[in-house]
DNA sequence: TATAGATAAAGGTCAATGATAGTCAAAGGA
DNA sequence: TCCTTTGACTATCATTGACCTTTATCTATA
């Protein structure tokens, strides 16, 4: 795909949000323009249509001297693991059905979903996603570059 | 038979989509209408009489600036497996809302498990999984041998 | 010294324009 | 008749810029 300004003024921040510690960046609307050379109004875009709270951050901001633009990612809220790991449940028995997997093999998958999806963070998981692609790819052809 | 210019599109789709490497291109329909010197609504008519659902494909869009025409192949498969894809659809929409997962990375989660357990032999299937252990090993600490 | 008003330094809003893709009905052709 | 082809019109997303609002700081004056 192709990627606009705003698909890469988006990455940039969530790469700047991903460094910091506590989920948490504060930037100057101004300058960050200036990084992209764009109108400032064009990162006010990127926010309203990239990181609002449905997409699980928070934005606040200052006007006037000492200004900034406060862009926070909020942690999904916990009874949602509960759902995840039903759903992983789910899937496994249907697997040890379908497929004739064992108990064994059926709890090293669980194990696994459950900690790549639940355990790891979104940059750990990106990675592990990332080789799983070059290894099942080994084995069905896909190319990987 | 005398090709139409709907069989010569379609045909030359699914020449980009042999070549691409996880079943899925994205064009600009402007672009392709360009090359087949055809108006863009003519594009528009091959994916609806033949890249649908039922013909094993899902196609997707963005308009606007950097828009893009995006069009995966599913491979059919049998009863049974239906009900697999039907719990890794079910998780992964989970996770997008539960997890903030975006598109593209749901796409791809959804591609992986579904390859992974409705594709590959049990044989290949437990190498991945030793590879997975380890992957994921790496960053929660687990002893592996 | 206290403070009101001026000025500077942020960020916000909104409407216009550009860049794509979609819809639909009419016309064409085998 | 049924499928294909075309094009005018519509919908959506991105980008820009003029104008507005808020906040901090400076300055003149009682």
């Amino acid at each position: 795909m192709r990627k606009s300004l705003t698909d890469r003024i988006e990455e940039y921040i969530k790469v700047l949000i991903n460094r910091s510690d506590q989920q948490q960046i504060e930037i100057q609307r101004a300058e960050l323009a200036e990084t992209f050379s764009c109108v400032p109004s064009q990162v006010t875009y990127v926010l309203a249509t990239r990181f609002t709270v449905k997409h699980g951050y928070i934005t606040e901001s200052k006007r006037g001297g000492k200004g900034f633009v406060r862009i926070t990612r909020v942690t999904p809220h916990a009874g949602s693991d509960s759902r995840l790991k039903a759903d992983i449940q789910e899937l496994v028995a249907h697997l040890k059905e379908d497929r004739h997997i064992g108990e064994s093999e059926a709890r090293l998958i669980r194990q696994l979903l459950i900690t790549l999806f639940t355990e790891l963070s979104p940059e750990q998981r990106q990675l592990v996603l990332s080789r799983l692609v070059k290894d099942i790819g080994l084995y069905v052809g896909w190319q990987t570059d």
